[in-house]
DNA sequence: TTTCGTTACGTTAGTCGTAAAGATT
DNA sequence: AATCTTTACGACTAACGTAACGAAA
């Protein structure tokens, strides 16, 4: 009972003919004879009642029909779903971001898109720091875009996109604030805040531990959005290292953000779930690619 | 999408183990992982999320085993159907018959089928000399007990089982009652009567429309029982051939029986659709065969 | 180091089309 | 004679197992 024999039994069936069937089947007239005599032998009855002039379903052939056409169809269907969840560029494909100042470049690809695949719709989610590991995981986003390099072995990740070096966040009343520069090792001397539900692993990937000398890297107040991490800042409760482009879209009065010389830069790339790779993720991820190659960092203006 | 790439989808699904999949499939391991790859590359997503470690099934996997699932499930049921009917030797057969005298051998046949088959019940329908032609191309009975060579193409018929001479049923009134033979061309002396329903083909194979000189066999009236033909004849309306073993089992003061000299035998054999052939059909044909190899004309005293 | 999934490769079996044959009207 | 199904045969593909390899704990 294989594929091949049941498509043809089923045409058979329904042409009642092997010219039109083999036709149909885009297979020569031998082989719809060949499959059907194999099925036959396999029952071990006579599905149909042929001679050189008339083709017509025994009993047993009738019932098996009545019997398999829906369920090949349940199957056909269910299939087809799997390759339009897969395959396909259609549907709906889900983007996570992390922070209000991506949102436009989200949306900016999403836009190329858009145009690029008309049949699938994006959505775009705003996460907070402690849904990265949950969303991916849980299956509630298809793609994150991230400055978090590969965090877990069933992750997959696109090339970078674009790289921003890190700029560190301070209360406009912090000695840092009238610095040009601070370093990696100047983080000892304050306290880091950090991000609300994030595992300890995701957390020394954000921020380091210790500094390059050794000392250890001390962790402040936790905060969930960056609105309330700015806050926090703002109040001299700690700092925290974000991308530069934060420098523009986050200015607030109370906070200052000063260079880091030795920080590691933010490299933007969208991640996915390796198991959950779909044709939907590839087409963004080259969709994002593409319009960077052309736009540079959308983020920060243009260098000369 | 073939068989053996659900079959390997489904047992991996459930087993979550390549090395009970290929065990339960009985292939091997390296088998399981192509089909699944190739399933996967058809799809254009991973099916399951996989390690050395690990194997779970990815939303879509998932998803594609619920519709998969049943459907196949349902395809195998339809084909498991088509087997028994035809391959399998259980489920009914329904044998055919004409006239009481015979109705013994059926019934002895199917008593040593019985043994042989317990799982496939039979059904023993005796039918009327109308019914020939319709009970075997309406699909009411399986096989049919006939002393009638093929006389439709799409028949097919069994070696003869035995193989009787023809007597005459005249009645006891009649010129030829005394005499001790009579021949076909005898025939054209009287009418012979006819078998109500039967085609004009049938009609002529059961009795020669002409005797062996030319001349014509008229036809008297027609009856549809064997009880109906025997009150005809013993009322003087005509005359009828029939095997032997009537003489025996339908003795009647006011009919006698004739033997004929030139009487075509009567070769009794299972006659059965050949679109409509089973395993229990060529079961119940090798049950008589085998029967009568052993006991002879089960309707006549044994010959010294 | 053990367990488990993947890749490589050579053998084997089966698929397929062309063409000739057989059957039916 | 024309139409339609079946059989025969040769080229080719892919299915399969063994064994080596790679990754994970």
């Amino acid at each position: 009972m294989e594929r091949r024999e049941i498509e043809t039994f089923l045409a058979l069936a329904e042409e009642l003919h092997f010219g039109r069937t083999a036709e149909r089947l885009h297979v020569s007239v031998a082989m719809v004879s060949k499959s059907v005599k194999k099925l036959e032998r396999a029952v071990g009855a006579p599905l149909f009642d042929r001679s050189s002039r008339r083709v017509a379903l025994t009993p047993i052939g009738s019932r098996l029909y009545e019997d398999v056409q829906p369920a090949y169809r349940q199957l056909l269907d269910g299939f087809a779903r799997a390759v339009a969840a897969g395959r396909g560029v259609e549907g709906v494909l889900r983007v996570g971001f992390l922070g209000t100042a991506v949102a436009r470049f989200v949306l900016e690809v999403s836009e190329e898109f858009r145009i690029r695949h008309p049949d699938c719709r994006v959505e775009l989610i705003e996460t907070s720091y402690a849904d990265v590991a949950g969303l991916l995981g849980g299956d509630a986003v298809d793609v994150l875009l991230l400055a978090i390099p590969d965090f877990a072995p069933d992750l997959s990740s696109g090339p970078v996109l674009f790289s921003e070096p890190a700029v560190l966040a301070v209360s406009a009343r912090h000695p840092f604030a009238r610095r040009d520069a601070v370093s990696l090792e100047d983080l000892a001397r304050d306290k880091v805040l950090r991000p609300r539900g994030l595992t300890d692993e995701l957390d020394a990937l954000t921020v380091p531990v210790a500094t390059p000398a050794g000392r250890p890297i001390e962790r402040g107040d936790g905060f969930s959005t960056i609105q309330e991490m700015l806050a926090l800042i703002g109040a001299g409760r700690g700092v925290f290292p974000v991308p530069k482009h934060a420098s523009l879209y986050d200015a607030r009065p109370d906070v200052v953000y000063v260079p880091m010389t030795d920080g590691l830069p933010y490299e933007w790339r969208l991640i996915w779930r390796t198991a959950g790779e779909t044709n939907r993720i590839r087409a963004f991820a080259a969709a994002a690619r593409d319009f960077v190659a052309v736009n540079g960092n959308p983020l920060l203006p243009a260098e000369e």
